[in-house]
Order: C-alpha cells, then sequence, then structure tokens
RNA sequence: GGCCCGAUGGUCAAGUGGUUAAGACACCGCCCUUUCACGGCGGAUUCACGGGUUCGAUCCCCGUUCGGGUCACCA
C-alpha cells in the first residue's frame, strides 16, 4: 500500500464567468490539499467547442490569483501529468475508449440525436431518453457502418441489473440500481470526450485522491465509479458539498443579484472577504467561533468532517459584515489609497485631506461601492434646505443655526491653524463664552459645512478634511442662505 | 414522474442519549454621542411532523411532509 500525496484539482469549464459555486469548489479543493501539505491542481475542461469564450481562461487564471487559491500544476506552469487542458489530450481519451470497447464495457452509437428525441415521444415508458438501440449490434455491423463514414458516438454499457454504491466523505454510502443509470455518451461524435469521460481518465492520470465537487454530480458518481473499475483503477476519495442556493432556496442564478465573483467585486466586495465568506458556506471550523479567518488560516484548520450537507443560502446580509471586517482591519496606506481612486475622480477641482477622509471612512464603509455616496458632500456646496439644520434631541433649527454660524464665522476665520486640535479646542471655548450647547454648535457647523445630512465625520473632521479656504467659503454662503429663504 | 440527497431560530451554524441547545449575521429595544454612522448593553425567535427503541430522545430506527438535486453528443 502506497501512501499517496493528498491531490485534489479544479477543473472549470472556460464560460467566462466564476460563478461563486465554483469559486467555493476551487477553494474547498486547495484547503484539503494545503491541509494535508498536498497539490492542488488547475485543469481546463474545455471539450464542448460550442459553448468556446474568447479570453475565458483568463478570467480563471485571474479570480484563482486574486483569491490567493496558487495551483501547483497546470496548464501555465506544467507539472508532471500535463497537458493540463483537454482539448490537448484528446488522443488519449480516444485510446481510452477504444479500450472499453474491445473490453465491452463500452459501445459505439449510431443514433443521432434527433432519432433518439423522436423515439422518446413514442416510449413513456422508458425512464430515460436513449433506449440502448445499438447495445447490441454486431461488430461486423459496426465494421460496415464505420466504412461507410457513418459518424456515430461511443456508449459506456451499463450492468442491466444489481446495484452501485460508493462511499462519499461528506454524504456517507450512496447506493443506486444499475438498471437506472443511462448507457451514457463517453466519446461525442465530433471525437471529443464528454466530461463524465474525460474527468474519470484525467482524475486518474493525474492521480487526484479527492475529488471534489458540487452535490448536483452526487447521483451520477456511480457511473463513475463503474468506469474506474471497468479501467481497474483506484476509486478516488469523493467528497461532494452542499449546493450553493439564493434567498429563495434555489440554485444560486443571476435573478438571486451578483453571483459571480467579479459581480461581487465590482459591487465593492473584497477578495479576502468574499473567499472568507464562501469558506462559511457549508462549513463551520467546529468548536471554535470565529469567523474571520485568512486564506492562511483557514489552510490550517480546514476539514473535510466540517462540511455540512444541507443546500446554503448566500446571505448578503452576511458577506456586507464580513466585508466590514476587513475593512476596518486593513492596513491604513492600503486602504487609504483605495479611497483616493474611489474620491478623485468626484472632487478633483478642490483639494481635501485625504488622510482624514480615510480616516473617518474606514469605520463605517461597509462596500467599496458606498463610497461616492459617502462622501458627496465634497462636491455639495450649498444646503439645499433649512431642514438640513433642524435636530430635535439638541432642540437645534436653522433660524438657532443661523445665530451660531453668525457668531462662529468671525472666531473660525480668526484662526491661524486648521487642524483638528486646534479646531477642537476652538469651538470648546466658543461653547462656554457664547453659551451654546455643544450639541448646537456642531451640529450647525457640520450641516453648515457639508451641506449634507449624512456625513461620515463629524463637524470637526468635516472642516478638517474641506480645508479652511473651502469651509469657509461654505459657511458664508450657508449664512446668506439661512439669512434669505 | 423515477432515482439520489437533505432538514437545529429569518440566515450561516456548534452540539449531545440526560445541556439553561454555543456563537455569528440580520432584526428589535436601550445607552453613548457633534445628527446618521461607529461603539456598548440587552431582547425575541429554533431542534419539521408522526410513530417506535430507551428510564430518558434534537441526537438512534421507520414512516410522513417539505425542500433541493438529477435524469443532454453541457459541464
Amino acid at each position: 500500500m502506497t501512501t499517496r500525496i493528498t491531490k485534489t484539482r479544479f477543473a472549470p469549464s472556460p464560460t467566462g464567468i466564476m460563478h461563486v459555486g465554483n469559486l467555493r469548489s476551487a477553494l474547498y479543493e486547495y484547503l484539503i490539499a494545503k491541509a494535508d501539505h498536498g497539490a492542488f491542481i488547475l485543469r481546463i475542461e474545455d471539450t464542448d467547442r460550442e459553448r468556446y469564450v474568447e479570453g475565458a481562461v483568463d478570467v480563471i487564471y485571474r479570480t484563482l490569483d486574486q483569491c490567493g487559491l496558487h495551483h501547483d500544476e497546470g496548464p501555465d506552469i506544467g507539472g508532471p501529468n500535463g497537458p493540463y487542458t483537454q482539448s490537448e489530450r484528446l488522443l488519449l481519451y480516444r485510446q481510452y475508449a477504444d479500450q472499453l470497447v474491445s473490453q465491452g464495457d463500452a459501445y459505439p452509437c449510431f443514433c443521432s440525436a434527433t432519432h433518439i428525441a423522436e423515439n422518446d415521444d413514442s416510449e413513456q415508458t422508458e425512464s430515460f431518453g436513449y433506449n440502448r438501440h445499438c447495445r447490441d449490434i454486431s461488430r461486423e455491423e459496426v465494421t460496415r457502418r464505420t466504412d461507410a463514414g457513418e459518424s456515430y458516438v461511443i456508449r459506456q454499457r451499463m450492468p442491466l441489473s444489481g446495484e452501485t454504491s460508493f462511499s462519499d466523505d461528506v454524504y456517507g454510502k450512496i447506493t443506486v440500481m444499475n438498471k437506472e443509470l443511462e448507457d451514457q455518451i463517453l466519446l461525442k461524435s465530433d471525437g471529443y470526450p464528454t466530461y463524465n469521460f474525460a474527468n474519470v481518465v484525467d482524475d486518474h492520470l493525474m492521480e487526484i485522491t479527492h475529488i471534489v465537487r458540487g452535490s448536483e454530480y452526487l447521483s451520477s458518481t456511480p457511473k463513475y465509479c463503474l468506469l474506474y473499475e471497468a479501467f481497474g483503477w483506484e476509486i478516488p476519495h469523493f467528497v461532494h458539498l452542499p449546493l450553493i442556493v439564493g434567498e429563495d432556496g434555489r440554485k444560486l442564478s443571476k435573478r438571486h443579484g451578483s453571483t459571480s465573483f467579479d459581480d461581487l467585486v465590482n459591487d465593492g466586495y473584497l477578495p479576502e472577504a468574499i473567499v472568507n465568506m464562501i469558506a462559511f458556506l457549508g462549513w463551520a471550523p467546529g468548536s471554535d467561533t470565529r469567523e474571520i479567518f485568512s486564506l492562511k488560516e483557514l489552510e490550517e484548520i480546514f476539514h473535510i468532517a466540517g462540511i455540512n450537507k444541507a443546500p446554503a443560502v448566500f446571505s448578503y446580509n452576511k458577506l456586507n459584515w464580513m466585508n466590514e471586517q476587513y475593512i476596518r482591519i486593513m492596513p491604513f496606506e492600503t486602504w487609504t489609497k483605495l479611497v483616493k481612486d474611489t474620491a478623485d475622480p468626484c472632487f478633483r477641482d478642490t483639494p481635501y485631506d485625504l488622510i482624514m477622509l480615510a480616516q473617518v471612512l474606514q469605520p463605517r464603509v461597509t462596500k467599496l461601492s458606498d463610497i461616492p455616496d459617502m462622501i458627496r458632500f465634497l462636491t455639495t456646496r450649498l444646503p439645499q434646505s433649512r431642514e438640513l439644520f433642524f435636530n430635535k434631541r439638541a432642540k437645534l433649527d436653522a433660524d438657532k443655526a443661523a445665530d451660531i454660524l453668525d457668531k462662529l464665522y468671525p472666531l473660525l476665520s480668526a484662526l491661524g491653524s486648521w487642524n483638528e486640535a486646534d479646531l477642537q479646542e476652538l469651538l470648546e471655548h466658543a461653547c462656554e463664552e457664547l453659551g451654546i450647547k455643544k450639541g448646537q454648535i456642531m451640529g450647525s457647523l457640520r450641516a453648515g459645512l457639508a451641506a449634507q445630512q449624512v456625513t461620515p465625520g463629524g463637524a470637526i473632521e468635516t472642516a478638517v478634511i474641506l480645508g479652511r479656504e473651502e469651509s469657509l467659503g461654505r459657511l458664508a454662503q450657508a449664512l446668506l442662505y439661512l439669512r434669505e429663504v
């Protein structure tokens, strides 16, 4: 008994979209391998010529890279069992299919797809489309028809009785009656293998020890097992993952909103948060109640036994929270750069204090895409209504605010420096000397400066962000507005 | 419809033949406060149902219901 190194593979079909379900498979595959110091392999399953999408493979590389899921073997970096792109392995599949045919475990079928569809209508009793029409045609007839150039597919010859079972690492023992199994197509008429066949051949040749995939493959896994048996290959571990579903309980899809990695990133979510989020969809660390884990930490604690069976609902609420956590702990310099990239386009005319802005934003932002709205005060100069100054708690209204700003303006314009500490001091003094409540002073100042109901920071921070000149200018305008209207 | 799988609060979930059945998100309330936010504190809501097995079932078995998956020359 040789002990093999744990190997998993991510085998996406290049569709141009990285669905969160796919990404989670990749994550778990990566984690299972790394938790056991094994290898994580990338294989491109491009056997469907009709679905070929230009540039789709790059989406896969880019996403994996953004998420930190680095592979040990793959089309771009090679490896001992390449090539890692299925369309480059066509001869191999043909060879193995021929072997099955000569063994009697597969057979050529000349029925066209349309013919089968017609046949299906008349035979309602049949549980599936294909009626095994060509299963027993003679070798002579096969030769005659192939020689005549008739196109055909290779089908797997399923046992007609008995049952097949296997043990899944997550779901346990699963058994199906062989008569339920269709004589599935292994090789299409264009010579390309089907997923079902290429997958088995490649997983074996690439020495994959754990086949990790969505539970939608659970019921077809017995067919794979029969294939392994026909070849006399060792059956690998199967690790089926519960589905990720939308809030309506259905398989996650377009109508649930953003469901691809790129959609999520465009919505303002950080890759780290997305990775952390999907790690916890269908898996939990057990007694450890923490939920924020970096990829590195996950590599250490991930274990197959923690995987759940029930489908998991993808929650944007939870994602929001996770994203906030990642923003809060992000290094300030990194955060500042993100803020700058977002703020610059909105506010290139007037200078603003980036450091202070980033500072007030970091503990408040949920998604990056929230930032433009939150900093709109940078470009909104005039108060839009007197309501803006009304505050019940501080017993403040527009008239009162006008009085306060009137008194405050000369003091502020006389202030030599314009920083947090000095503004703070000036305003504290103003409270005492003018006998005005702090809430009223701060409230009128903030409203007068921001001209916006909601701001990320308080009055002082807003003043610092806007700078002396801009602040005084706005206050003067606000005063005019309050007097006139 | 056949087959396969699943079921702990609204959501993610821990957990056990005897527990006050963790924790997180969301929600509600209160507090704090230069409004909102941020922060702090507290609260409500769960073992799908019916039979067994057992001294005792959320946990083990059977059935029911409900939910999902799958039945392609797609992966």
